[in-house]
DNA sequence: TCCTTGTGCAACCCCAGGGTTGCACAATGT
DNA sequence: ACATTGTGCAACCCTGGGGTTGCACAAGGA
């Protein structure tokens, strides 16, 4: 997962009805757009739009199941990201206390 | 740090020119909105509003230093959103492993 | 005192993107 | 064959928010 991956997961989580959808997701294993439409405040294609977003973020993959199209979540990315997350919290935490020691000495 | 709390850190996490900010309070330690402003391709102005966002997020911190203020980074809230979205993940995890086992019972 | 420099505030511009409606097409049930 | 239901696509609306300019005020330095 490079930098702008990591943009893009960001980007997606921002989004209030997208973090809902996830949750969707993680409850049922898997639903389709219009079944989603249903349990979300908005219409389906707003939801399709949500979904695209987050396929593209890789926090959701969907798969055609005859007619319709199922897509599931993806823990993996989101745990991913947390760590990116984490170690670039520890490496500023680093710096600031070598800044810190400089600036006290 | 509650839901909203988390919301606020992944919408201020979602742009660009403030996690370049971030970045840059990361690499100085402490800097003014001026200072910032020199390093980034945006005005002062600019810079603040993001510096405002940041710190409504938690994830910045600024002080009065005579005529300015000086802001630096809180890697703890940082930490803290990411272990936030590594439980998550977790929970998702747990959640689809679940409902694959009954699916193929 | 005057000049410089850093803030704060307010009005304004502009566009990305979240949301909608409308319609055409595909797959399933009866 | 026909009605039903889920997708896909395109045009469109509209608000949020990133960015700007302009100006007034505060705090140091000469």
């Amino acid at each position: 997962m490079n930098r702008s991956e990591l943009d893009a997961v960001l980007a997606a989580l921002a989004e209030p009805t997208r973090r809902q959808l996830l949750d969707l997701l993680a409850e049922r294993g898997e639903a389709s757009a219009s079944a989603l439409a249903q349990a979300v405040p908005v219409t389906r294609q707003a939801v399709v739009k949500h979904l695209t977003v987050l396929d593209g973020a890789g926090l959701v993959a969907g798969r055609r199941a005859g007619r319709e199209v199922l897509y599931r979540a993806r823990p993996e990315r989101l745990e991913e990201a947390a760590r990116r997350m984490s170690a670039l919290a520890a490496a500023w935490e680093t710096r600031l206390a070598a800044i810190k020691r400089i600036a006290e000495s």
